[in-house]
RNA sequence: GCGGGUGUGCCGGAGCGGUCAAACGGGCUAGGUUGAGGGCCUAGUAGCUUAGUGCUUGCGCGGGUUCGAGUCCUGUCACCCGCACCA
């Protein structure tokens, strides 16, 4: 046989499919679409390897199928161009990443063409592109505009090795993703957030919708992390002192103050109550001075204003030295121009310009009221100040307006502070003997009184020095900060302490501690010995209340509860939270685990964050029409964000006000590329709009997406907010971008390793497409084992594979074109069947083998039509090969764009088949005679069939069925059959199931009513086979002599 | 600890509750073909048995459901993956 000459054949179809332009997708509404897509892969330098090969034939083959099944197929390709490893590369050889990128992209583009992929290349896109990234940008800006984005100061995790933060996804077991060896470090960083747990809870039902493998499902199912509860407020003890100012021809004997007053001064506050001077013609110098004068500003006042007080204490904030502790303003204003829009005779004497940075500076916490049905002062003036200083902004709504109303116990509670917990455990309310606070915690600080400082701060530095990997046996350990909470159910005065094992954000950071029915609060308890306190008992009382050797987390009923004592614990959680909401004090909420998503970067090789920071506006977004805002390129890579070393990049105008200002020089995690490429290759050249709605609403949502599971927490999850976000700002009108997931698995080296350049197992797709061809490359990688479980690269095994692809070559060479024999027809409409649902269903390992099956059936002289077939269902599986094979059979169109057949049900002989399967076994056996016997030229050959031979029992007994369905008349029956009246007992049993449901009994081989029949029908060919006279012979039962000890299953071959 | 998955020859892997478990591939052994090797072809590859067309065992292990279980249920063990102090 010729040696096949691989490169050529694929050169050659290669070639002719690309001219033909077979691939490129176009807008057709008059078929049905399908879009298959595969995750894109960064363009690492080293090139694709036998494992990326792996990966695109599975959805190659898909889009292949599909085509052929009349689907107008959309299968792209393009590159998360953008990303670390090119910065680290261009640092370490002093050169830029775009250089290492681009080359690295037409290396990608070379080989994955030499693959046979048909990809519509002319969509291809790169992430690093301008023509990319500005859409980036616009969709950042988008977001921002609809209070999506926000920047914050936050404890982040920051990789040293890929120097920069990183967001809560990426991870893993503490550890960067892309360094698992390297753990993380907590930072206090502001960063810019994107807003995902907006959607969490969409995130989480609509999983229902889209069919992913499960896992992958349940991977994002706990990361979003749903879990309900019960949110409780705790009133924080603290050494405050207040300092009361009033309002607009007002006293502090009026209004809300005396109330506001007595309250604090029953809590045991100091509180300095002083009527402004001139209140009905204020003066603002006036006035501050007299404050500043009249009352002690420290670290532990709180200055409460209202309305002009308001005024007063920001403009007090400006003068005052050390910083405060808390600043409450109860309907605040910041421009003169009021609700009803009249101006106020006083205004004109206040100067409304105020210093907000040094404002900030002087207080730790601000606080602002605003009351809905305020007619002096609306909501909005709320919402400005709140921008303006950053504060906490509650609103209220009070029986009378602008904080009047004797009884305002919202301004009391701003005043106090309060702390809401989350906990799914309110049943044990009356349990809670200590808080604790998460040791990473912003407002931690804020909670230490002076005496404790050390304690904490020696604490937080035992903390810092022990390992973030092993948390699971981290031991619980904390310090009392020295504030205490009560406890609002049973006023009790309860210990804060900071402790380790309490999350920063996750609820507020903060929980209730109940030792005897939490572990982990049981476990500090015991360490610093703290009381506990049983409120649950088991229901057998099966517990010791004075020595609890752990905690008891289990169901019981409640005790030590007041009222709830005697209750189910189940049932308490509900009555508990419905008292707490009736006084106010909490309320049933639920809570996600999903944390908000973190995307600012410190490097270079990444989008530019579209964002300017103005002296005069603040943060403002750069103008859409001023994108993309390109990437520096005169950049200096070394010490920290190389984006500083560029001389101009910095310095920008401010889009607003047209001063001076500066640029933001973080860049975009890359995952946000690839949260919407799928949505470019719908319109990948689009130079005026980030895609044309027409082309999207056709080609989305992806009918298949194709990656593996290491995205499953990532990616996945981000792509999926996308979608939902871009449909709420009105770009989309579906809600799951991915409606199929596909999770392949992973190429093994010789090694038993993951196939991969740095591990030195590789094996490149051109050595073996040399060799054996890409096709061999293809059908050996899919016929291992299923595609989406791990597999192992095998020299021997690609020669096997060669051996079929050899085979099915020469086979085209010699074959006889001419009349296909009825069971080969019947084989092949059957193959088709099957392969149709295993290509479907991605069982591409067991399409093969039915493939080969069919093959091993073909004969030396074979129709046009079954030929042509066979090269159809080889074709997705071995694209170029079945090609050149379809045209050596005299075709001049492509097999690339030959429908997929159909299965003719009709032609589908069961019997046909099964007597193929007789001859072959009867061959078999006479042959093993002959050899046994040593006999060449056999005279004749007897064949001794016994009554059971290829019977089942049931076959039998389904035709006695069929013959009479009356139970009495068919027990006469199966006593009189040879066969079945060994099984009498047995089939006694089975006929009342059977008899309601026939179908109990398979329908293979029914109609094999006499293996004599059968054998006399292939008698000739034993006769033309083995050149000899046949008989036939069925055996008497009684003569049969080893039949007696128990049924031959085969018929007895006897040679003369 | 929690959640998910997987356990079938020498290996990769098939096996709608019912044909004859181990298809198909790889490996190995023997024979044939060939100057040798390779390639190709044929047969064998759980145990017992002189041999068989015979017998026994057999789908991680133990129970159960069923006339019938590799397949369904349950418990258990092993391995793999994911999450991990989430209150």
């Amino acid at each position: 046989m010729a040696e096949i000459d691989h490169i050529a054949i694929q050169e050659k179809w290669q070639k002719r499919w690309n001219d033909a332009k077979l691939f490129k997708a176009v807008l057709d509404k008059s078929k049905p679409k399908f879009y298959c897509l595969e995750m894109f892969p960064y363009p690492s330098g080293s090139g694709l390897h036998m494992g990326h090969a792996f990966n695109y034939t599975i959805g190659d083959v898909y889009s292949r199928f599909k085509r052929m099944n009349g689907f107008n197929v959309l299968y792209p390709m393009g590159y998360d161009s953008f990303g670390l490893p090119a910065e680290n590369a261009a640092i370490k050889a002093k050169s830029h990443p775009r250089k290492f990128t681009e080359e690295a992209i037409q290396n990608f583009i070379k080989q994955q063409k030499a693959l046979g992929l048909s990809y519509d290349w002319d969509r291809m896109l790169m992430t690093h592109s301008e023509e990319y990234y500005k859409w980036n940008q616009s969709i950042f800006i988008k977001l921002f505009e609809n209070d999506m984005v926000y920047k914050k100061k936050a404890s982040v995790n920051w990789c040293q090795k890929c120097d920069t933060v990183l967001a809560n996804e990426q991870v893993h077991d503490g550890c960067c993703w892309r360094h698992p060896e390297d753990e993380i470090q907590i930072r206090q960083l502001e960063q810019w957030f994107i807003k995902t747990t907006k959607y969490a809870e969409e995130l989480l039902t609509d999983l229902e919708k889209i069919d992913w493998p499960k896992r992958i499902k349940i991977m994002q199912e706990n990361w979003i992390s749903k879990s309900f509860g019960t949110e409780i407020e705790f009133e924080i003890e603290e050494n405050t002192n207040f300092v009361l100012l009033h309002g607009y021809n007002g006293s502090v004997k009026k209004d809300f103050f005396p109330y506001l007053k007595t309250e604090l001064e029953k809590r045991g506050k100091k509180v300095s109550a002083k009527d402004l001077p001139n209140t009905s013609d204020p003066n603002v110098a006036e006035q501050v001075e007299f404050v500043l004068k009249n009352n002690h500003f420290d670290e532990n006042t709180v200055l409460v204003g209202h309305s002009l007080g308001t005024i007063i204490s920001l403009k007090v904030l400006e003068k005052i030295q050390k910083p405060i502790k808390k600043l409450v303003l109860a309907g605040g204003f910041l421009t003169p121009d009021f609700k009803d829009n009249k101006k106020r005779d006083f205004t004109d004497k206040f100067d409304f310009k105020f210093d907000f940075e040094k404002i900030k500076r002087n207080v730790n916490e601000i606080v602002i009221l605003s009351d809905k049905n305020d007619y002096v002062i609306p909501l909005e003036q709320g919402h400005k100040l709140k921008e303006k200083i950053n504060g906490d902004l509650i609103e209220t709504t009070a029986k009378i307006p602008h904080f009047k109303a004797e009884h305002e116990p919202d301004v009391l509670n701003a005043c106090l502070k309060k702390w809401k917990i989350f906990t799914t455990r309110p049943d044990t309310i009356y349990g809670v003997t200590f808080m604790v606070i998460s040791a990473q915690h912003q407002k931690l600080m804020s909670l230490v009184t002076k005496e404790q400082k050390n304690e904490v701060e020696e604490f937080l530095k035992k903390i810092k020095s022990t390992s973030e990997k092993d948390t699971e046996e981290l031991e619980k350990e904390g310090a009392f900060t020295g504030s205490y909470a009560t406890n609002p159910l049973t006023g009790d005065k309860v210990p804060i302490y900071a402790g380790n094992f309490v999350v920063a954000d996750y609820g507020s950071g903060m929980v209730m501690a109940v030792p005897a029915h939490d572990q982990r609060d049981y476990e500090f308890a015991k360490k610093y010995s703290i009381p506990i306190k049983v409120v649950i008992n088991p229901n057998d009382n099966k517990i010791d209340k004075n020595n609890l050797l752990k905690a008891y987390i289990e169901d019981g009923y409640v005790i030590n509860s007041r009222e709830f004592s005697g209750l189910n614990n189940e049932l308490a959680k509900d009555k508990v939270t419905e008292y707490l909401e009736s006084k106010n004090l909490g309320k049933k909420t639920v809570q996600y685990k999903l944390r908000d998503w973190l995307i600012s970067r410190q490097r270079y090789w990444g989008t530019p964050i579209p964002m300017i920071y103005c002296g005069k506006c603040g943060i403002v977004a750069a103008k859409i029409d001023d994108l993309p805002i390109k990437l520096p390129e005169d950049i200096i890579f070394g010490e920290g964000n190389p984006i500083l070393s560029s001389k101009h990049f910095l310095k920008t105008r401010c889009p607003k006000c047209n001063s001076d200002a500066r640029r933001e020089t973080d860049t975009m995690d890359t995952f946000f590329d690839s949260s919407w490429y799928y949505l470019r290759y719908t319109d990948a050249k689009n130079q005026n709009e980030m895609f044309d709605r027409e082309q999207v609403d056709y080609w989305l949502p992806v009918d298949q997406y194709i990656g593996g599971a290491e995205h499953a927490c990532m990616h996945l999850v981000y792509a999926r907010f996308f979608t939902k976000a871009l449909r709420d700002l009105g770009y989309l009108s579906f809600d799951e971008p991915f409606l199929k997931l596909f999770n392949q698995g992973m190429l093994h080296g010789y090694d038993g390793f993951v196939m991969s350049k740095s591990r030195g197992n590789v094996v490149l797709p051109e050595t073996i497409s040399e060799k054996y061809g890409i096709d061999t490359a293809r059908f050996f990688l899919l016929s291992i084992a299923s595609p989406d479980k791990d597999i192992e690269w095998s020299d021997k095994g690609i020669e096997g594979s060669y051996r079929f692809i050899k085979s099915v070559f020469s086979y085209f060479e010699s074959v006889k074109i001419g009349v296909s024999q009825k069971r080969t027809v019947s084989k092949l409409n059957r193959t088709i069947k099957e392969m149709t649902i295993d290509i479907e269903e991605f069982k591409y390992n067991l399409a093969i083998i039915k493939l080969r099956m069919l093959f091993e059936s073909l004969k030396s002289e074979e129709s046009k039509d079954s030929l042509e077939k066979f090269l159809m269902l080889l074709h997705p599986i071995c694209p170029h090969i079945t090609e050149e094979l379809w045209e050596s059979i005299g075709n001049k169109t492509f097999l690339t764009t030959t429908p997929w057949p159909k299965c003719d049900e009709s032609k589908i002989d069961d019997r046909e088949e099964f007597m193929e399967q007789i001859e072959m076994t009867v061959k078999s056996d006479i042959n093993t005679v002959l050899s046994l016997a040593k006999i060449t030229e056999p005279k004749k050959i007897t064949i001794i069939i016994s009554q059971e031979w290829k019977y089942s029992f049931l076959s039998r007994l389904k035709e006695k069925i069929d013959e009479t369905r009356d139970f009495r008349e068919l027990m006469m029956h199966v006593l009189l059959d040879e066969t079945l009246k060994k099984h009498a007992q047995n089939i006694q049993k089975i006929i009342p199931n059977v008899l309601k449901d026939p179908k109990k009994i398979p329908p293979v081989m029914l109609d094999q009513h006499s293996e004599k029949k059968t054998l006399e029908q292939i008698k000739d060919v034993l006769k033309n086979e083995f050149k000899t006279e046949i008989e036939i012979v069925v055996a008497e039962e009684s003569t049969h002599a080893k039949a007696q000890a128990s049924m031959p299953s085969k018929p007895a071959i006897v040679i003369e």
